[in-house]
DNA sequence: TGCCAGGCCCTCTTTAGGGCCTT
């Protein structure tokens, strides 16, 4: 295992996007990002920033983010802001709720301003659907309730997505630590379960207790 | 004006199709 994914997993960064639509190969843009920086499994620092997508959004985003075109008219640049997120985020690991949408439109953003993403993403929403198989479903709202976590009842916003994003994964590690008899959850084995068949799960738990 | 993607996972599967999740 490298050094890196050897690092625990209650410390990284997770952050949302809220964008123009679903795909930057569309050519799709980011409005806005938020992020929370957990260490040693609290919240230590936070970043929120709208950003300027060179163009209108469409009524559909203005309506499901709340963000406005006036509200982006003021916003400084996409490239000044993720440069200013890549000094935040570092080399961090990093968690999104279905990080396959979250990490393309880092890679196309950060690619834009020729800058590499230095951590490894993993998915909370393929983890929960490992852990919480149960549960109604796994969009981030439903778990959040299922899981009774602190909200303040604002969807669809980077910061307070993040914030619910970061409040799950943290209720994932405490679960796996107190089901399993693990002392502390190392990411690569959160990066692990998201890959690992269903079946395969315990055995891989089973085996990190042991270690 | 209208429409667009992609990875994971399940099953009436694997020579495939469709739902879930993100904006």
């Amino acid at each position: 295992m490298s050094p890196a994914l050897n690092r625990p997993a209650d410390t990284l960064v997770v952050l949302d996007f809220e964008t123009t639509g679903l795909s930057p190969d569309q050519g799709d843009r980011a409005i806005e990002i938020g992020a929370v920086r957990l260490l040693n499994g609290s919240v230590a620092d936070r970043f929120q920033a709208l950003m300027n997508p060179g163009r209108r959004i469409s009524g559909f985003i203005e309506n499901y983010t709340g963000i406005s075109n006036a509200m982006l008219a003021d916003a400084p640049p996409c490239a000044e802001v993720m440069s200013e997120f890549a000094a935040f985020v570092g080399d961090d690991h990093l968690v999104a709720h279905n990080a396959s949408f979250d990490s393309r439109f880092l890679e196309a953003e950060f690619a834009r301003i020729g800058l590499p993403v230095g951590g490894t993403f993993v998915c909370s929403m393929l983890a929960a659907r490992r852990l919480y198989p149960q549960a109604p479903n796994h969009k981030l709202g439903t778990l959040v309730a299922y899981k009774n976590l602190p909200t303040e009842g604002v969807y669809h916003r980077a910061l307070a997505d993040a914030e619910m994003t970061a409040q799950l994964w943290l209720q994932m590690l405490a679960d796996l630590e107190q089901e399993h008899g693990l002392s502390r959850v190392p990411f690569a084995v959160m990066q692990q379960l998201t890959r690992t068949a269903k079946s395969s799960v315990a055995a891989l738990l089973r085996r990190e207790a042991q270690r």
